[in-house]
DNA sequence: ATTCATAATTATTGATGCAAAATATTGTAC
DNA sequence: GTACAATATTTTGCATCAATAATTATGAAT
């Protein structure tokens, strides 16, 4: 009775996790729309489960701030406001920031390396004549996702995994915004250059303005 | 056959936020050891509830990052390593000082007058006479909380919130330590004069200077 | 005597069922 | 025709029950 779930994979996850992440998916593809109930008893048929580890998955959501518990009336997947985005976006900011001025503290030659790979593989997914998007927006994440790691703050990749989360939320969002990808890329360039000078105040001064630029564009987007 | 829970108050929360909130007391107060394994059956039997609630409860108390979750082998009280403690506590540091530059902008003259008046009540609970650190440490939380409040980013409150949780995990913990009433105290007059000028570089400085030497403390004081 | 395998016990995880609460609908009265 | 009240339906929330997985203990074999 029970539904095929995809992967039984190396590192076996408990089922209010994979139920999780499945409704993390349609919220994120907009399937589940902001402001719209979740209907329990649906979505545990559709998922061929039983409520009880849906119920925990959606717990977990609403910690993440994706879903909405109000008592007695179930989950509401969480509207968020102009606001909010740009609240978030401005801790986003700070978090990243004040990492890239640890990295660039502390780093290896070897981490170093690593990062400035990145940046060059995002480079190519940048060049103009390409039109693979999803690629840079991937390697994009990648780079930013590297950087946080080297910094070697578990919880602050915490509070930045769930922020990034809560900036899915929206459909007009820089973080995917395109047709930034060339200043995008020479503000990584000036990110790079900071770090391998390892200096930390400008790095992190960097790191702001590429978030400041693209909170910019983001609202210099139609609504 | 259920227990007695102590509000039935005007906001009626949900049985697992009740029993979230008596597990998180248990912690806090080290009736539950971090590294300790908790024990589902005999939490549900001593509160009279059953085990669904307490489940909820515990994925919630997980997310906050109070308890961990392994599979197939039941909830832990976290262990938070001296690196744990200086990774969050630079992040409230990074965090607060921050939304103290964000009220030294926007505050008006009834918020600072706010403000004032509680740093006067917690120089009057730091008096030598008295021996009321309960209260100094209460009016010191709510001086910080109010300060939090005040720049307005509800998403920013949420992480301080959970990040203060996990400091609470530790025994020696500076946020409580005593023996650094006065210069805590000059360091709150400090920030208020910042505020009252409203300078946000200087604000977030004197902020970030009264966590650093917080810090000290803490790592000064015997494990 | 020690090690490995198998079985049993214990504890977590998932399913089902029931009760309480809130909302929506229908009926009656003004 | 409209408004208020009562009833019915929907849905959350809690409890009990069943199954799965892991660990420990015991027994047999080398």
């Amino acid at each position: 009775m029970s539904a095929i779930f995809a992967s039984k994979s190396l590192a076996p996850r408990a089922l209010y996790e994979e139920v999780a992440e499945l409704i993390r998916q349609r919220i994120f593809s907009r399937e589940l729309e902001p402001g719209s109930w979740i209907d329990e008893l649906q979505i545990a048929k559709a998922y061929g489960i039983s409520r009880t580890p849906l119920r925990e998955a959606l717990k977990v959501l609403a910690a993440e701030g994706l879903i909405t518990m109000k008592v007695r009336r179930g989950a509401y997947v969480t509207e968020v406001s102009e606001k909010d985005l740009r609240d978030v976006y401005h801790l986003l900011s700070l978090l990243e920031s004040d990492a890239a001025a640890v990295v660039a503290q502390t780093a290896s030659a070897a981490d170093l390396k690593k990062l400035q790979s990145l940046h060059s593989e995002l480079e190519a997914a940048g060049k103009p004549g390409k039109e693979k998007h999803d690629k840079f927006f991937e390697v994009n994440e990648a780079f930013h996702m590297c950087l946080l790691e080297l910094a070697q703050n578990k919880w602050r990749d915490q509070m930045v995994a769930d922020l990034r989360k809560v900036m899915k939320l929206n459909r007009h969002n820089s973080l995917f915004k395109t047709g930034r990808i060339k200043e995008s890329l020479n503000e990584h360039q000036a990110i790079m250059a900071a770090l391998n000078a390892k200096d930390p105040v400008a790095t992190a001064a960097r790191m702001r303005e590429h978030f400041a630029n693209g909170l910019m564009a983001a609202s210099a987007s139609p609504i």
